[in-house]
DNA sequence: GTGGTCTAGACCACT
DNA sequence: GTGGTCTAGACCACC
């Protein structure tokens, strides 16, 4: 077993604004609030404001233009494919936790349709 | 959104512990390692194992006797509802998550499904 | 016989507060002093101090919340309860202790009405 | 507030033997068990176990014998005494303690008749 | 050996 | 400021 430690900040605000971008609150082509913006938002700190669109960037998800900000991309296909990139991570995760408590499938399954 | 801090560190290797004791790996009345065993496999301050411990007690899932280390409750019917709390925690969250995610109960079922 | 050992600082501390809560000296709701203040007042380690408050939480009697400090709990009844508790305890004791130097109960309450 | 401190052993064992004495266990005139057999029922220091000899001979209770042990003072009416002494103790700190947490005399009648 | 308590001092998150 | 957590190292009581 390892010990957790922290999320970087940087990925846990990227993964509210990923989250947004892609059950689409925010549209593609759609203009991001500024670095600076953001960091007022969630009080950090700018340069970790920064990090957050470029790690946006480098994921394809996000596109920054010199002076003007940063965009959502202008790709469904690719958003929806995130989508479901993110669902299988929390689901694969959420099935090895339950595989690990001794759960079958069926039970997983029989336990989410109780919950409601 | 709230930032995500470290989870402290008695209760991610109680975690671990409660885990093993649910999946009957550890069996009732069975001896945990003693704190200062613990300290050293996970590398933490003897004060922080006993705190692991001291928690996994409150909680009523282990026993301390002084002098002689402490032991697994001897209660099969808690330490199965533990189990069960502990899924339902899981389910809860994964659900959740997956809703914001714009999955419905349907999709969610499904994807599990497909998982293997 | 059992040689009687130290009662640990952290329950004496908190016996302390506990009496004056349950007297009504410090009302419900009230702030108590902070963990750090507590220290010097005591003189004992900031940590011993938390720990005092720790158990106070623990025994439902005192609430904590983060960054704002330590209070007593806003529920008179269980103040009551509490107060009638100690008292029992006491007199248990003190009767325990008479019966051992061959007092009937008769002679103790005697010797109170006495004691004046 | 002052802090407790531990009661000196050699207090606690003298108060154990004190109540025996007292409540006729052991009856005047009779030997006492010698400093090194005090020393091992109770395992403490025989330096420990002299003293407390030496203790009870400074009240009055007991007597050494050079070469002969220690006996029980042969004057049932001081022992009388003591016994009475040691339960008027009990009394003043038990309606002390009790005043403290707000009962009147009265009350702590009542609570004492309703122990049983 | 075991756990229980305490001190000392540090860093962090929350308000 | 507040409490929460952690490390480091110490001493004690129990078995």
């Amino acid at each position: 077993m390892k010990l957790e430690t922290t999320v970087p900040i940087y990925l846990q605000v990227g993964e509210e604004i990923k989250k947004a971008i892609v059950t689409g609150k925010v549209k593609p082509g759609e203009k991001l609030p500024s670095a600076r913006e953001l960091a007022l938002k969630y009080t950090i700190n700018p340069n970790t404001a920064a990090r957050v669109y470029q790690h946006l960037e480098q994921e394809g998800i996000a596109m920054t233009k010199r002076g003007m900000g940063t965009y959502v991309i202008e790709n469904q296909d690719l958003t929806d494919q995130i989508r479901i990139g993110m669902a299988q991570e929390l689901v694969s995760h959420f099935v090895g936790n339950m595989k690990e408590l001794g759960f079958s499938e069926a039970e997983i399954v029989k336990l989410i349709e109780e919950e409601r």
